[in-house]
DNA sequence: GCAGGATATCTCGATGTCAAGACAGCTAGA
DNA sequence: TCTAGCTGTCTTGACATCGAGATATCCTGC
């Protein structure tokens, strides 16, 4: 089973830096960082988890995020170089950049959209989903480890609060690039 | 089916992730991605904001991350490449060159450890403690106002849940880089 | 129909990061 | 003492990313 202790009695890096802070800075509330600083290295070390797992199987991480923006838009698995900066969240000529090597490896196309001259649409290739759907499998094998230490209604209110805070982003998100 | 709450929740762009990832792969139990795409996403906005906001005032994003590092050390402010690299989870290259950067900006100084002739001790200047306090200030209170959407017992909730995954990580640790 | 602004994509230069390896110094065991 | 392995820092080369700007196309209001 699961150990049950108390994790407030185990103290990650963040309660070392936030309890540095409160002796150096005894004049500040220190207290977002409780939250935030976790968020960006819990960031940081899962970002870092999947390129090592990745890279065993011959995939960058960054492919692996356009692939799959690609595959969970369903047949037949295409979309604008907008859209999918959008969903990857990096600026568009990172995304240029990153659909031009697909295409060179030959994991996507690129064509003209037929209704906007300006556009472009970028679909999966077999290969592409082939790799794609091996690559989802495997990481949430691997994701689902991660989480071993919460139950079930605890992943769900993290999930919950971590929305709170999502939402404001992505709804400002009709910005561009 | 799953959410049986919430008359009103917004969706976010998890939410609609998840939901087409149902739609495609059926077979497959995608739960995961409810806590870790949101991490991962709430990471790289919250790394995004940091760095046009810093941009504003003048300071690197990354130049911050090792500034507050030294600046919670407390006096002397020194420490060596090798803790700093642990605090700021980058590489020892990485590193080398933040340190390089930073000495030539004036912030910090680089003196041969006597202790360990392989080593190498870092100290904040009294420009770089300068530097630091007001953007460390600053940078508290935007934090703040992204989370003014929770309660206190809320942010207190989050930050244990988040504890709970990165404990493993932290603790893991040791290993360098 | 047209002007002006918005949008979609791409180009290009600068730069921060990683990964692997070099090298000196430390340390423990025979 | 010597050696073999470990540790701490730096070097180097490759590369992904950003940011700003260029270009072409779309669209809205007049």
């Amino acid at each position: 089973m699961t150990h049950v202790e108390d994790s407030r009695q185990v103290e990650d890096e963040v309660d070392r830096l936030v309890a540095a802070w409160r002796q150096e800075r005894p004049d500040l509330d220190v207290t977002p960082l409780e939250v935030l600083s976790r968020v960006s290295r819990l960031g940081r070390h899962l970002e870092r988890e999947r390129r090592a797992a990745f890279a065993d199987q011959g995939v960058e991480s960054w492919e692996f995020d356009v692939l799959t923006a690609l595959r969970r838009a369903g047949e037949p698995y295409e979309l604008s170089p907008g859209t999918l900066l959008r969903a990857t969240l990096v600026t568009s000529g990172t995304m240029t950049n990153r659909i031009d090597r697909l295409a060179a490896a030959g994991l996507v196309t690129r064509r003209p959209d037929p209704e906007d001259r300006r556009g472009v649409l970028v679909r999966l290739t077999p290969a592409g989903l082939q790799r794609v759907d091996a690559a989802f499998t495997d990481l949430l094998r691997r994701e689902r480890e991660l989480l071993a230490g919460l139950e079930q209604h605890e992943q769900q209110a993290l999930a919950g609060l971590l929305r709170t805070l999502l939402v404001p982003f992505d709804a400002a998100d009709s910005g561009v690039q």
